[in-house]
DNA sequence: GCGATTTGACCAAT
DNA sequence: ATTGGTCAAATCGC
């Protein structure tokens, strides 16, 4: 295992951790009415999701051979959210209603197949409901370089992340212009800042979300003004 | 207009 | 005949 993976592993749990804290902070004070907790519960479970599936460790491999098209199973990826940030980019390309299960089998297929030839293709699945579980089934391997053609072209979307590389501006949530002379960071505890920044400077009557800046080179722990945290407008 | 998604149809395996 | 996986036309959203 690469020492790469290993410190984006460990990045993603400090981030998980620090999204906990924030969301830990909000509940204890009761003030998830003034700001938005889902963006925080997501990129933990994202986090979390991305620290494991980073360590490239099956939890089930497939003993079914029975069928053709079933060969060629890489591993099995169980994620709390559809959305699973595995470091590649899909595209689907169908869903079906599975007899085994009540819940639709959605296809993707690696976004770069035709322009690489590459033939990765997953299946995501709920298996649970209550906490939510999708299981990502990868088949066959990458053989393109879709990050590196991604960033240079600006072509994927909101719903492809990623997590190595920064998306652009142009599918990106405009961040508002915070005034870092504003803003003190006498402690580490980010929260409190956040909640007075909003109350004090952003309009009343709109909406905000805090969202944790997990976008890879610009995941900015203990940069300021906000440590690994941007503001938008919802 | 273009790219992404949806969805019914088709195909191969059993 | 049934089922899962894929194709491709239609649709949607920017």
């Amino acid at each position: 295992m690469s020492l790469e993976i290993d410190a984006k592993a460990v990045s993603a749990l400090l981030l998980g951790q620090g999204c906990a804290n924030n969301l830990k902070t909000l509940l204890k004070n009761h003030e998830t009415g003034s700001v938005s907790t889902e963006p925080l519960i997501n990129s933990i479970l994202d986090s979390f999701s991305f620290a494991l599936s980073s360590q490239n460790i099956p939890r089930h491999v497939s003993q079914r051979s029975s069928k053709k098209k079933m060969c060629g199973i890489q591993g099995i990826e169980d994620s709390p959210t559809p959305a699973h940030i595995d470091g590649f980019i899909w595209r689907k390309y169908g869903q079906k209603t599975i007899k085994t299960s009540p819940h639709q089998r959605w296809y993707y297929r690696c976004a770069y197949a035709k322009d690489q030839n590459c033939d990765a293709t997953k299946r995501v699945q709920k298996i649970q409901d209550n906490p939510p579980v999708y299981r990502n089934t990868y088949v066959g391997q990458h053989a393109c370089e879709a990050p590196a053609y991604a960033v240079n072209n600006g072509t994927y979307g909101s719903k492809m992340i990623k997590f190595d590389y920064v998306m652009p501006e142009s599918v990106m949530p405009q961040p508002l212009s915070i005034d870092s002379q504003e803003i003190t960071m006498e402690d580490k505890d980010t929260d409190d800042h956040i909640l007075n920044y909003i109350n004090e400077h952003l309009m009343e009557d709109e909406a905000y979300d805090v969202f944790p800046d997990v976008l890879g080179e610009r995941c900015c722990f203990g940069l300021e003004p906000f440590p690994g945290l941007n503001i938008y407008k919802s």
